[in-house]
Parts: structure tokens; sequence; C-alpha cells
DNA sequence: TGCGCCATGTAAATTGTTACATGATTTA
DNA sequence: TAAATCATGTAACAATTTACATGGCGCA
């Protein structure tokens, strides 16, 4: 499982708490990686058991304590050693949309063009997410290569998907004029 | 849970069994949905109990027997009211790749060009195998538009894919000659 | 003679999701 | 004053993966 990967190599750039990593997944990653905070929290404890991470305790005024995750030696060995395996494994993706694209030939063209509609919005609005983000924080000194090139893809992605949900509309409304 | 939809849109085209299902997921759909063998045969026999499909018993000769299920009425009504229905749920993806992308930080040049390069290759097997499986069968009158549109999309995920890691390839060249 | 294909299933283990639990501060 | 944000965790449940189990046929 990679879930402590992905964790390894957010925490490698800088020391963070689960919450932090926590909204990096839902803010960020969402298009290629995803988690939620319970699994994130108990995978946090069972990584500092193995020594990947160290955590300090944190006391705050105000808001809730927190713990500040640093990785280890052991941990940047671990995770270098993933980074550079053979084994690629491929990408496992869960697209309800493109499940209902599947079964389009039980839909009128009306039902398949409204929820046509209502994905181009949805693709349209993370696109645009995305590429602000990407402008908000490519100065950022802490903007690295691995943030510019997922954030470049989560903008080819977005872009790719509004394209083809256009063509599958005019192919749409070619097949029904045909008709 | 998805599965049962995913099912019931295939046997929904035609009668299938479990590995014709089984099969269809690990060649065609794996850029929008997997599942495993195991899971498929333990869902089709929980749909059979719901009546969403009934179930004829071929007896064979040679080879195992098997069992062809069909989707009934209240099958057909289910499936068709989730196509419906407003609340598309975003896709789930678990992009090993990209999450090494996120890491590039802690590799060289070298080491990152080489993990392009083999998915590159990779990438572009798939496309040439989804550019055949669409080339071989959109004349067969089974091809219908569900067929069409998710080929159509398997190909530009490919070609989006392949176009993203030459453009990360360029931007690792030319940071490293920065340096 | 060993591997892959056809064909279906169960069991065990792991992963992932949703609900429960708490509680102060900030924003609408 | 209700909801959202910060902050962390556990428990119950659901989904998924891997391993176990069987067995004939065709191919190299």
């Amino acid at each position: 499982m990679s879930l402590k990967y992905a964790l390894l190599g957010l925490i490698s750039k800088k020391p963070q708490t689960g919450y932090e990593l926590y909204t990096t997944f839902k803010e960020r990653m969402i298009y290629f990686w995803s988690s939620t905070h319970s699994q994130i929290y108990t995978e946090l404890n069972k990584m500092e058991h193995e020594e990947w991470i160290s955590s300090t305790y944190i006391y705050q005024e105000g808001s809730p304590n927190k713990k500040l995750y640093t990785i280890t030696t052991k941990g940047e060995e671990y995770l270098l050693n993933w980074l550079l395996s053979d084994k690629i494994k491929p990408a496992k993706i869960k697209d309800e949309f493109l499940l209902r694209a599947s079964a389009f030939h039980l839909l009128s063209e009306k039902e398949i063009i409204h929820l046509l509609d209502a994905i181009i919005e949805r693709e349209q609005r993370v696109l645009e997410a995305t590429r602000k983000w990407q402008h908000d924080n490519e100065q950022d000194e802490e903007f690295g290569i691995g943030d510019f090139v997922t954030a470049e893809y989560g903008v080819m992605y977005a872009e790719m998907y509004i394209k083809w949900c256009e063509k599958v509309r005019k192919e749409i409304r070619k097949r029904s004029r045909g008709n």
C-alpha cells in the first residue's frame, strides 16, 4: 500500500502535522491520490512506530494542540528505495461518470446532454482552482519540481476531460440527428 | 458502491458470464474502473439474490460449465435510476507514478528520466492496444455509443499522459542545465 | 511437462469509509 | 447562532486484494 509513501513524500519536503497532510490530500492531490483523515492519523501512528517519522507535540493556546512529524533517515531510505523501484503499479481509477458513459445506450440525447453539462461545469471549476493554486504558489520557495509537474498534470487532465465531454456532446447530437 | 452498476451496465447490453465480465474489466475498462474476479463473482451472486439479474446454467463438454446472467426489469429500473441521479461522485484515482512525481525533489535528473521513459513506453503500449481494439470493433453491431465514448476517452487519456511525460522531461532537462 | 486459458467459487487479510467523540475559535 | 476551521483520534462497517481450491484442454 502506498499511502505511507504519499505521506513520507510530503513530510520529506518539510515537517507537517496530520491535519496539514489531510488538507493537502483533499485540496491538491485529489486528481492522483485520495485518503481520509481517519486513515491518515492511523497510518502516521504506525509509521512513527516503524521509525520512519518522529513527532514533536506542540501545545497551543486557543487552537487544539498538534503533533508535528519529521522524516527520519530510516524513513528517507525507505522512501527513496520505493521511488527508484522498477515495478510501477498501473493507476487504479474509479470514475463514476465514465461508468455512466459506458451505459449511455440506455439514455436519451436530452438526458446525456444534461449529465455532460454538469460534468463540464464541475471540471471547469476544478481546472480554475488548479490554475489559481499554481499561480498563487509558483513564486513560493517551497514550490518544488514535484508541485510543478503534478499541478501541470492536474491542468492537463481537466482540460482533456472537458475536451472529451465536448467531443461526446457532438457525437450524441450527430447520432440523434441521424435517427 | 458502484461495482453492481458497472456489472448491470455491461449485462444490460447482452447476457454475459462472470468470466466475460471479468475480462472486460481487465482488458477494456482499466482506465476508468477496476475489479477482481473474486469480487465480481461474489457481487453477481448478491445481485441475483436481489433479483436484478437472473442466471442460466450452461453445461459444456471439454470446458468448465458456466452461468449466463441476464438483467431483469427490476435490475434495469435500478440501473436507470442510478444513471440519472444528480449526485455524480468525483473520480477516485490512485496513480502511483504521479505520487512518485510529487517526490521528484529527492531524485536526480538521470533517475527521473529513467522512470519517465519506462512510463512513456507503458502508456504507448496502452494507447496502441486501445486504438487497435477500437479499430477492430467499431464496425461490430455490438459496438455502441458507450463503447465509442469510453474508447475515445482511453485514447485521449493515454495521449495526454504521454504529452505530460514529455513536458516533464523537458522541464527536468531545463532545470538541470540551469544548475 | 509446465504454463496459460477457461470457469467459478471461498477465506483471510488488508484497505478504505463513515460514524462517533471532543471542544475552542472564527466567520457568516 | 449555526456552520466551518483547526486538531486528533477510535470503532464499526464496507470494499478490495491476495491466497487457496479445483480441473480439463491446448499449446510450446
